[in-house]
Formats: C-alpha cells, sequence, structure tokens
DNA sequence: TCTGGGGTCCTAGGACCC
DNA sequence: TCTGGGGTCCTAGGACCC
C-alpha cells in the first residue's frame, strides 16, 4: 500500500447548494419561502430533495411518499415532481459563477464543486467565503454553504459546519489546528465523507464514535479491518492530502440508462421498445463524450417488493467498439433476449455501457469514398444535431411507460411559455 | 396501491498458467 | 492423512457517493 502525498500547503474551497432541488423551486416562485418542499424520484416515488422545514418534519432522504402523504394536507408540503431540465440549467449557472472566483475548479456533481486558492491572498477566509455566498446567491438565487481547509475531508467537514451551525453564517474555515480538533470532537464518525453506515457500524463497535477519534486511530487496525480508501480518508482528517483537486472533469468509464417504469410491463415487445429507446439515448450521451462502448449490459427486474422477484442481466462485448445507434439497439434486444422471462411483470430496466474508448475521429480523404464505418459516423453527427427529434424505429415507450409527473414544475429556463404562465 | 438514477473504486475468489 | 505454490487476469458484488 502506497500513497502519494501531495504537499498539503494547498487551501481548497468546497461550494455546495443548500438542498439545491428544493430550493431551484423556490427560484421562480418566492411564495414557497419558508414553507415545507419536497422533491420527488421519477414516478414521484419517494423523497430525494428536501428542505430544512420538510426534514423538520421528519421527511427522510428516499423515503416514499406513500409514508408521508399525510403531511402534505396537514403540513401543507409543497411537492414537486423532478424537473431535472430546470436543475442542470440553474447548476450551470452556479458553475459559471463560482468560476470567476478560480481558475482551479473541479465540479463534483451538480450541487457542489471544489475551488483551488492556491496562490491567493485571503486576510480572512470565512469572510471570502462569505463572499462566494452573496455572489452566487446574487446571480443564481441559490443559498450556498462554503467550507475552506487543505483537504478534501476537511473541506467536506467545514462545509457540513458551515451549513449546519447558524453561528458559522454559511462559510466555516478549518485550517487553524486547534479549530480542527474541536469541529473533529463534535463531529459524528457517520458524518465523515467515505465513511458509510457500514463502516460506522464497525467504528461505534470499537468505541470510535468522533471523527476526531477516528483520526487518532492506529494505522494498523484501519488497514487491517477497513479498506484503502479509508486509510485515506483518516490521512486527509489529519491534514495529509491524498485525494487530489480534478480540474478537468474525465470521460467517464461508463454510461447507463435505467428506468423504474410507471406501470408493471409484462409484454415482450413493450419490454423491447424501453430498451431500444435506453440504447439510443446512452449512445447520444456515449457520442457526446466522443466514445465508443466495447461492452454492453442489459438488466431487467421485477417489483423487489413483491413476491417471485426476478432479475437477471445479459453482458455482451462488442468488437470493435461501437457508437452507432442501431447497432447498439440490436445489441440490446439481442441481449434482452437471452434473460427475457415470459410471465414475470418487469418494473424497471437499464443499458448500460461498459469498457469506453476514446472514438479516433478520423475524417476521411477529398477523394476517399466513405467506407461504412464513416457513414455510420457521418449519420451519427446528424442525428445528434437533431438531438432528440428523430425516433428511431424501434425506440417506443408506449402508454404507461412514461414517467409519472403529477408535480412538475415549469421548465422555467428552457420554455418561455411556462415562465410566463407563472407570472 | 405506492419504494430513483447514475456513477466510482475496491476486493475476494475463480480461472488459468507455469 | 497426505494431496505444490505462485503468479496474473477477470468479474461479480459490496460499499460508498451525490
Amino acid at each position: 500500500m502506497s500513497f502519494e502525498l501531495l504537499p498539503s500547503a494547498h487551501t481548497l474551497a468546497l461550494v455546495d447548494c443548500n438542498n439545491f432541488y428544493a430550493s431551484c423551486e423556490r427560484v421562480f416562485n418566492p411564495s414557497l419561502n419558508g414553507k415545507p418542499i419536497v422533491v420527488l424520484s421519477n414516478n414521484d416515488g419517494c423523497a430525494i430533495a428536501r428542505s430544512n422545514e420538510a426534514k423538520a418534519l421528519g421527511i427522510g432522504m428516499g423515503e416514499p411518499l406513500f409514508k408521508w402523504r399525510h403531511l402534505v394536507n396537514t403540513q401543507s408540503v409543497k411537492v414537486f415532481s423532478a424537473n431535472f431540465a430546470l436543475y442542470g440549467d440553474m447548476s450551470r449557472r452556479v458553475m459559471t459563477t463560482l468560476q470567476q472566483f478560480t481558475p482551479h475548479l473541479e465540479v463534483y456533481s451538480i450541487d457542489e464543486a471544489f475551488l483551488g486558492l492556491d496562490g491567493f491572498k485571503i486576510d480572512d477566509h470565512e469572510a471570502f467565503g462569505r463572499q462566494i455566498r452573496r455572489t452566487v446567491l446574487k446571480h443564481t438565487g441559490l443559498p450556498v454553504s462554503v467550507g475552506i481547509a487543505r483537504t478534501k475531508t476537511l473541506v467536506k467537514v467545514a462545509n457540513h459546519a458551515a451549513k449546519k451551525d447558524p453561528r458559522q453564517q454559511g462559510a466555516c474555515a478549518l485550517l487553524d489546528d486547534e479549530v480542527i480538533r474541536q469541529r473533529l470532537s463534535v463531529t459524528p464518525v457517520d458524518e465523515v465523507w467515505g465513511i458509510g453506515r457500514q463502516r460506522a457500524k464497525w467504528l461505534h463497535s470499537r468505541e470510535i464514535h468522533t471523527a476526531e477519534a477516528l483520526r487518532g486511530m492506529d494505522d494498523r487496525v484501519i488497514r487491517k479491518h477497513l479498506n484503502v480508501m479509508s486509510m485515506r480518508t483518516v490521512y486527509e482528517l489529519r491534514g495529509i492530502a491524498c485525494l487530489e483537486l480534478g480540474e478537468e472533469s474525465a470521460a467517464r468509464k461508463s454510461i447507463a440508462t435505467t428506468r423504474t417504469f410507471g406501470d408493471e410491463i409484462l409484454d415482450k415487445d413493450a419490454l423491447e421498445g424501453a430498451v431500444c429507446s435506453f440504447a439510443a439515448l446512452t449512445a447520444g450521451r456515449l457520442r457526446e463524450q466522443g466514445s465508443a462502448a466495447g461492452g454492453m449490459q442489459v438488466f431487467i427486474e421485477t417489483s423487489p417488493f413483491k413476491a417471485d422477484y426476478y432479475t437477471n442481466a445479459a453482458l455482451g462485448t462488442m468488437s470493435p467498439a461501437m457508437s452507432f445507434t442501431p447497432h447498439l439497439m440490436a445489441q440490446a434486444r439481442m441481449l434482452l433476449g437471452r434473460i427475457f422471462r415470459p410471465g414475470a411483470r418487469y418494473k424497471r430496466a437499464g443499458v448500460v455501457l461498459l469498457d469506453l474508448v476514446q472514438q479516433d475521429v478520423q475524417s476521411p480523404g477529398l477523394y476517399e469514398v466513405p467506407g461504412d464505418q464513416e457513414k455510420q459516423e457521418r449519420l451519427m453527427e446528424v442525428v445528434d444535431q437533431l438531438d432528440g427529434h428523430v425516433f428511431w424505429a424501434k425506440e417506443q415507450m408506449s402508454e404507461g411507460m412514461h414517467l409519472k409527473q403529477a408535480h412538475r414544475s415549469g421548465r422555467f429556463t428552457s420554455r418561455w411559455g411556462e415562465l410566463l404562465a407563472v407570472g
């Protein structure tokens, strides 16, 4: 086991949007301020984002709607179907704003980014954090919290403190040893980035309850009972950076489209239509990052909450790697044929593209007759430019397979009509 | 009745080889 | 009862994250 120990003089900020999806809904409907808001997953299944007021009512992350539906009436909880087009657009606005502060930006997820602050002359880091906060609020209407520290794991702790401790006023710097010690002493080990349920449970059984206690553990015990990742986590808590700032977004190593259906599917043709449309969607994202896939997995699943649960997956390799939609659709259909079991009531399915490689874009010479490969690439370029206006013959989502979205808000940032309708 | 979607990394164990 | 000992490669599944 070896670690690349970077010089630990780096200073990082982590900017994280507060209750991101719920806050996005509020930006376009200020009357929701102060009210409990919940954003639902696809099919309006469970809670994937909650405003502070909704959290206070005890609505848990991932908790299905039917378990707290009574609160919608008794507590006037405002419920929204997920509106990812809106959230994606708001995310881009936040990231653009953050770029004004540093050229070293790592967009880590839809609602958070790490900022490299090396070489900055900053007297008061928390004041600087609050300045970022004010700027993002002014430009986007979204509240954020800012943590500042010297490793990613510490900056996560700082961000959490900024968010939860009102005395911090939205920004927290963990740069001073004594301040770090105090903060880690009141941070439950469960909240440390990289310590999930399983490891937290194990740690509690060894009487390790806080981040400070975790930091003081014997390396040999960690290496023996936890894994390399946990060892890195502990080093990072000690102020030794093991995780670098990744500035350019690397190409993904796998791309998937999976859905839970609104209604169960029994018919093979219908399931085939869904799987083909997943293949087409995934292929589009594959080409977007300039890749081709050397492998594909198709999986199908019945409801895990019912008897006779059935799930299966088929894996196929493609050589050479491909990105041509019709071929990927044919492959998906073939793989589905291997695992389809008549009589089962399918609730979920998905297509995963694996073994991604960079697609070499070689434009053919002027007088060269394009081969099949080039013709296919050109066709896909045209299709991608049309962006969703072309429907493949086999790509058919019938009634009932569409998402249930009873509570979707307007696509304010992409459809003028829906913005104007609010007024 | 009603329970999301999309990723990453690590590890144990089997297959295979010499 | 004994029944080699390593390597490497691959994959399925676990754990974790947002």
